[in-house]
DNA sequence: CACGCATGTAAGTGAGTACTTACTATGATA
DNA sequence: TATCATAGTAAGTACTCACTTACATGCGTG
């Protein structure tokens, strides 16, 4: 049956996302992505020239679609405490759709399998978040509220700590043993991370002898006030 | 040229081990390994009946002789300070041997291409180390110099920091914008986790007001007695 | 030497692979 | 209604894949 190129072609983009981000580049064929998109084989060919041009599509489709970057400017901008800050980021990376779960498989497929290419889909999805992250640090230290960590490095911390414990669970099935759930999990390596980083308490003897086993309580975590923006 | 079966068979390997680690199970033809092991591609099936078995004896040669957790637990055993353990151990995995690149390669290929039987691997090789440091951790809690963090949580959380690191900085050439040296890296990551999980001062209103950089001067760090073993 | 078996190789096999070709069906426009 | 660019298809093409077969060679034993 007739369709608009257009929307063929979004199809295909649409299919061949998920083959690729299940069975990577090499592991995924044409005739498989045409039958699964009910379309014949030549059509595939006719939208993209070859396999590899449609890999890059896909990719390129995946990157601009996303909007991880905002919603973090967005967190980011929010005057909301640290604690709360890289704990709801560190949620929003853990509690993730399938769509996102699919990029993180073809990001890592692409690194894996091409050297060169993969460069750019890492640079515009995850090189630029993780720069925002490090401005925001960055601009902590300025106010004296973090240690004068190095920024990138900082935040290359925090993201490896979420994205690591969400590759276990999710690529390695490390939820087999025990299972940890995102608010948990987004609290705890967002409070550890934060008392890495936060400048030590200058002159009052005080506070964090805290006994009490939730972060929320703890006082260490307001910010509130002297932003700069 | 007539070379002794056991020899021809542990040379396959070596060769499939660094191909298999570079370009997945899918990406590499037994004609390629063929061709670089200098052997006809029948010896291959003569020595592993196919692909995917010779796939797996790779995968549990690399296994077995990876001596990554013995040497942690050596690490652990050491009595030495807190910050030098996780130091070293950050170290550790930041300066690593090709035959560790290509192990972490494998590990990722697996577990991308293959659901089930990549956690067999995944279990050998990486949840056994990060059990032991959980163990090392929930030690330090009971003797009250770590806070009461989940210990395979802050586990996951330490070895994301380095394992994430490596990943943007040898898959993705995160290296192409910022050079970072080992020791840095480690030092400062092993520093922001330490002081993420230590128990707060307890009463003297001293100590961390410290402005000099380096972290080893910083008498947090100390650790030395009081063990239990 | 001759036997027997392990080690080696050239030349396949059929089943896939990405990609093409030659052709038909559709529907908006003149 | 005739035109024509586009959407669709069946049946290929040349080639590569994992894996096999039939046969040649070395080599420690009786």
């Amino acid at each position: 049956m007739r369709v608009a190129a257009q929307d063929r072609k979004q199809q295909i983009l649409d299919v061949s996302a998920r083959l690729f981000a299940r069975k990577g580049f090499q592991g995924t064929t044409t005739r498989e992505i045409a039958t699964r998109a009910r379309v014949n084989e030549a059509i595939l060919f006719r939208h993209f020239p070859t396999k590899e041009s449609l890999y890059w599509a896909v990719i390129e489709d995946r990157c601009t679609r996303s909007r991880r970057r905002e919603s973090l400017q967005a967190t980011v901008d929010l005057q909301a405490s640290d604690f709360e800050v890289f704990r709801s980021i560190a949620e929003d990376i853990l509690r993730r759709s399938d769509d996102d779960k699919n990029r993180t498989r073809l990001l890592l497929f692409s690194g894996l399998e091409n050297h060169r290419l993969a460069r750019r889909f890492f640079k515009t999805y995850v090189a630029d978040y993780y720069r925002i992250l490090a401005a925001h640090i960055q601009r902590r230290i300025d106010q004296g509220a973090f240690r004068r960590v190095d920024p990138l490095l900082a935040a290359r911390g925090f993201m490896g700590m979420i994205f690591y414990h969400n590759l276990v669970q999710e690529i390695f099935g490390g939820g087999l043993y025990q299972k940890f759930d995102a608010e948990t999990v987004s609290a705890e390596l967002a409070d550890t991370w934060l008392r890495g980083v936060l400048a030590p308490a200058k002159t009052n003897g005080n506070g964090h002898a805290s006994k009490n086993s939730g972060p929320h309580k703890n006082g260490l975590h307001k910010n509130g006030n002297g932003r700069k923006r």
